[in-house]
DNA sequence: ATTAATTTCTACCTTATTGTAGTATATACA
DNA sequence: TGTATATACTACAATAAGGTAGAAATTAAT
């Protein structure tokens, strides 16, 4: 039960451009700080940009940013981009006709669960994650 | 954000067998019934034996069911087999030094729902999903 | 004993995820 | 305009998860 490594590498990244709202910051400067491999992380941050999240500058003192229209970023947007946000409406077991009237053995311990998460990723935003960059990845 | 499809497969099969505690059920049957792949379902029985939760009896009217001496399982110990449970304690951003003193970004959020998460599947066991097998996976 | 129905074991195949390499392209600036 | 420093793009490699195939071993029943 868990987020795929590239999620966790988004989420790593999109917050520390965060706290860093004015530079641009390029791959190889995120790769050190952040410890995630530099070539994936190339084309992770260019995922993100096609996406929106990111603007980019190309070429010498280039780099990432923040996109300037998308200045409060949740959670569940950067998660949509690296995994996609089905599992957040799917049966745990697998059950494709799983619901509350034709429910699953584990549904009605899961719903309450898979509220929360989804709670989780629709409210938190990188606004709420600002000045938490004291870690060593 | 979810469990591996081997984990559905597993908790599938264990929910169906402890709601037919004193049959011997071949792989081929639970196969057609719970709609997992033959071989790989073949695979798992074993696997799940192995680990002491099913007792098995080959040859002609062979087959499995829950192990007399494990009457009560609950969640945790299929996932304990079939993907461990090591991301149930695992910093949801790979932050390695994640800590309640030394917190990564997202500590505060996660901690709250990783101890629900963890809840459930201590908690939740095969006893309390009895009768429920309805279900045409 | 023989046969049929079953698990066991070993090997391999497919797909998705994660990671690496190299060349092309864009930009800043001397 | 040349050079250094970036990203963009394409291809491929490694690993893990999911899935398939077939022969060997085990058991029940005739």
């Amino acid at each position: 039960m868990r987020f795929q490594k590239t999620t966790e590498y988004a989420i790593r990244v999109m917050v520390f451009l965060a706290n860093n709202q004015n530079e641009w910051l390029s791959v190889n400067h995120l790769h050190q700080v952040l410890n995630i491999p530099y070539k994936y992380l190339g084309r992770l941050m260019h995922t993100l940009t096609k996406a929106g999240l990111l603007e980019v500058n190309m070429g010498k003192h280039g780099g990432y940013k923040i996109h300037p229209d998308k200045q409060n970023i949740f959670l569940y947007q950067i998660i949509d981009v690296t995994e996609g946000l089905e599992s957040y409406d799917r049966c745990i077991l697998g059950f494709p006709e799983c619901s509350d009237e034709n429910p699953c053995p584990l549904h009605k311990y899961w719903i309450s669960l898979q509220k929360s998460l989804k709670e989780m990723i629709y409210s938190v935003s990188l606004g709420d994650l600002k000045g938490l960059i004291n870690v060593k990845y």
